[in-house]
DNA sequence: CGTATATGGATAC
DNA sequence: TATCCCTATACGT
């Protein structure tokens, strides 16, 4: 689930239920209890997504942080507490509970915690001052493979393995291209193109990069096809093998085909 | 019941 | 580069 657009729907969700509230704080796990009592029962301000992570701004001027990693999960309900699952923090107002479990990280800070955390992030493309010329800035400067750049935080904060591996497919780029033989005009079209797939996820909930304008007429789409290389057999536009190559860590999908060297 | 897997990242070497 | 952490789910036995 979770890549930038997951973080930003969550604020959007959680927005109307909690801030301006008083909240009640808790950790029925038990591992974020004692974070847990320094704002329990404060007001919350706001929530700010930044890439992948989510800061929780408290009346008291302190500041939550999660980060969901890859099994972090946010439920949220109005009926009552959600049983069976290993709550590590609660948030829980008259009208709504909403659960985190399974967080890398999920802490109380202060702002100038926050601070340090979003100066070693890039800018994030759904953040209205997320700049299109930094991130291709910090990319052209570098001869490190594209595939790489793109899963660095540091570079553009909030892409995750699925979006780096769509995105370049749909540029035709070879994820192991060194990002300074790309041009400033083709890295400011992956920019535009992966704000755009990000800002879709943040509509649809989930992750649909499938363009059918970019398949050949006709092309049968199978119910559940979302992505045109990712986790994929076969290349869905011209069903070549896909192949992955590992960088930053992790396999990237690409179609051997339409991204040649 | 066990095992594999997953959209992430910090840390140790 | 390797290892570890966090958790839920799908699937095989």
């Amino acid at each position: 689930m979770p890549e930038g657009h997951t973080i930003h729907r969550l604020a959007a969700d959680l927005t109307p239920l909690l801030v301006d509230r008083m909240v009640a704080v808790s950790s029925p796990q038990g591992r974020f209890a004692a974070d847990a009592a320094l704002v329990d029962g404060c007001v919350l301000e706001r929530i700010e997504p930044y890439g992948k992570h989510l800061w929780f701004w408290w009346g008291n001027g302190l500041v939550g942080h999660v980060h969901l990693g890859l099994f972090g999960r946010f439920r949220i309900s109005t009926t009552g507490p959600s049983s069976r699952h290993a709550v590590r923090m609660r948030l829980a107002t008259p009208e709504a509970i909403v659960d985190l479990s399974g967080p890398t990280d999920c802490s109380i800070g202060t702002a100038d915690d926050r601070d340090r955390i979003v100066a070693r992030l890039g800018p994030d493309p759904l953040r209205r001052d997320g700049r299109q010329e930094e991130a291709v800035a910090r990319m052209l400067r570098r001869r490190t493979p594209i595939g790489t750049l793109l899963l660095d935080q540091s570079v553009v904060a909030g892409i995750g393995n699925v979006y780096r591996a769509e995105v370049l497919f749909v540029h035709g780029i070879h994820p192991a291209r060194p990002a300074n033989e790309c041009t400033a005009d083709e890295l400011g079209a992956v920019w535009d193109s992966v704000r755009a797939m990000l800002r879709k996820g943040v509509r649809d909930r989930r992750i649909v990069t499938i363009d059918r304008r970019l398949l050949p007429t006709g092309r049968r789409l199978r119910r559940g096809d979302s992505t045109f290389v990712y986790h994929r057999e076969r290349c869905l536009r011209c069903d070549t093998p896909i192949g992955t190559v590992t960088l930053g860590g992790r396999p990237c999908y690409f179609c051997p085909s339409c991204q040649p060297h």
